[in-house]
DNA sequence: TTGACAAACGCAACTTAGTTGCATATGATA
DNA sequence: TATCATATGCAACTAAGTTGCGTTTGTCAA
């Protein structure tokens, strides 16, 4: 299972496991698309504040990744090892991912040559209507 | 002058023309890189409120639209009739357009057919260092 | 030019996401 | 099992954005 290969590199890098820390990451490797913080307090059942606070802990450990769709709240998901976007269906929420970076990563080297500018990082997110969704 | 314009247009389609709302239009037009809500408070010397109501109706009546860098603060900028990104440099925040769409109108014609999902829309903003950030 | 009225305005109070300080509890190691 | 850094929970706070409401103002018709 995904989520013992990350506890146990956390033990690994001697990191503390605790009750509330297991289960997020339990919960992260089940949940299919992004999540927010207040969605964890709620499942998870602990303060806010520990919340953000373990986010920030699997941030930093690089466990998760910060996705944002612009609704004004953050959302999390497991950083998998394959780069990956998002295609967000603005009627029934749901969220799949893609994967293509070919074309972007052309694009970022012409951007570094043209423009001057050195690109770390991209955030391109689709919005429209999944198969459900739209009109027949 | 492209406020100008802007201006004659909401007169064309009977739309109030407030000193407040003049002078938005005048900033938006003369400011390069987008700016957030508060950035026009100040700007205008106009209260909180009448600045989101502003901005809501602008968004309403697409003379701007919304950019969001992930910081937390929405930003907004004048709806040019080209589609475009950004480069943001993460060092001294400043922001260049950039204009590349071949791609992903073709990758959007993909996702149709591949994933059965209609895009709509999608938003793409590159974060690095600009040519003065990036050490030599 | 002026009267009427919808649209715009500003204030105060509120909401929501996220943060901070601090005192207490706990997991890992020796 | 004692120790101590790390994690936790509470309360209070911040910052962005929203809402209700009473007042003001741009526009248009008379």
């Amino acid at each position: 299972m995904k989520s013992e290969i990350l506890i146990q590199g956390l033990k690994d890098k001697k990191k503390r496991l605790t009750p509330a820390r297991t289960k997020i990451i339990q919960i992260l490797c089940t949940t299919p698309s992004p999540i927010t913080a207040e969605i964890l307090v709620k499942k998870v059942n602990i303060n806010k504040t520990t919340a953000y606070r373990e986010l920030e802990f699997l941030l930093k450990n690089e466990l998760i990744q910060e996705v944002d769709f612009g609704d004004g709240t953050k959302r999390y998901e497991l950083k998998e090892l394959k780069h990956h976007h998002h295609l967000v269906c603005l009627r029934c929420k749901s969220v799949q991912d893609i994967s293509f970076d070919e074309n972007l990563e052309w694009e970022e080297s012409r951007i570094k040559k043209n423009q001057r500018f050195e690109v770390l990082r991209h955030d391109l997110e689709f919005f429209g209507y999944c198969n459900n969704c739209t009109p027949k």
